[in-house]
DNA sequence: CTAAAATATGAATATCCATTCTACAAGATG
DNA sequence: CATCTTGTAGAATGGATATTCATATTTTAG
């Protein structure tokens, strides 16, 4: 019948997280390293410190262990994005919360980033299965977002007549194509969120200098 | 002795392109398709009618398949770029003309941009190996290309005073995230090539009305 | 036409690795 | 303390597939 009292079942499950979570974040830094498929299950077990066997009983498989990793950082940045969102007032300002926020989230999750940007362009065919659920429809809602804003910019007419979620993806792009090369090359001199003004700017401005 | 005489050993010579390209065209579409790792020999053999022996005459292996793949088109939109750059006397047209030649080539060749994209943001650490030397070269000349122009466009006053790589860099992530997005949808109605005035618009004069 | 050289073939090999399974340990329960 | 439950272990299994190699076919040339 069951002890049937919380406490004791409650900690177990916060211990059942925490290895869970040990997990993932082994698996990150070596997804990261070398992509989903030339990382093995012997390889994130030993980083884990747990045996194979194992893994097993948290993750259904080594596909499962990658989704739940992106799913829930994509998550995680959608929110951050949804708040910045909320606390900017003007509509530019919005766009360059937006790309303040992203940066930031990119340069404190490195690893993750780095498997987010090759998922986005790439693994969504080759690792397919699951995913047109779940990270996927975190991506969408991410352009979607930056879309409505840019809708509304152009209705109080801050903003160009453009197509809303066209801009929205070509500021996406600008802003991957901007974060992984500063993590590919990593100099520890440069600052990721600096960059954040100026391609405010662009976005915002153009490069020309003709109004 | 040999027989010396040229026109024998270059029809032999030119058969052999030949079927050398037939196993390359095949390969495109199914790592197109599959990607890398989901492309087996077997499967290249069959889509290129030929035996699993005989692509290890062409071939060293599977990865050099892909990587002659990639680099000859690279080299190919290398080419085009230059040219369409030559073309153009205003730096603000020289853009424009970049933007142009770039996204009618995803249009005439979208295997390869599919795997192109995917290339350039993840695979560059999944299939590694031999990548540092000749795609990912060729990728940064790309970049380079459009930086030097740009610094022109400085120098002459059209362009506001930013740094060309960062800013090559965030047209040509627009110009990816556009087209490879295009290509997951392909409608057959949309044109990609009709994009390209917008997108030179909104790069050169950015999203805000006030100038 | 025939022998030698060059090509093409695809079954056999060897490797790699995700997943499973049986045995072992730790902790809870009465 | 004995038993039962739950968690951990890592060797064994099975399937996949890149690459090789002995054989067969085609082409060349005398």
């Amino acid at each position: 019948m069951k002890t049937g009292s919380n406490p004791r079942s409650e900690r177990k499950q916060r211990e059942y997280e925490a290895r869970r979570e040990e997990i993932l974040s082994a698996a990150e830094g070596l997804f990261s390293q070398n992509g989903f498929f030339k990382t093995s299950m012997a390889e994130i077990a030993e980083a884990a410190q747990f045996a194979m066997g194992t893994l097993y009983k948290f993750f259904k498989n080594k596909e499962d262990i990658y989704i739940s990793l992106v799913e829930s950082k994509v998550e995680e940045m959608l929110h951050q994005l949804e708040q910045a969102v909320r606390r900017a007032k003007s509509a530019d300002e919005r766009i360059r919360e937006v790309i303040r926020v992203k940066l930031a989230f990119a340069d404190q999750n490195r690893d993750f980033f780095r498997i987010y940007v090759s998922e986005w362009s790439g693994f969504e065919w080759t690792v397919k299965s699951a995913f047109g659920d779940g990270v996927w429809k975190r991506y969408l809602a991410q352009i979607d977002l930056v879309a409505n804003l840019i809708k509304d910019g152009i209705k109080s007419g801050e903003f160009q007549n453009v197509n809303p979620k066209d801009t929205s993806l070509a500021l996406h792009g600008m802003l991957n194509s901007t974060i992984y090369v500063w993590i590919l090359k990593a100099g520890p001199k440069e600052s990721l969120v600096d960059k954040g003004e100026w391609l405010g700017n662009l976005f915002l401005g153009g490069l020309g200098t003709k109004g």
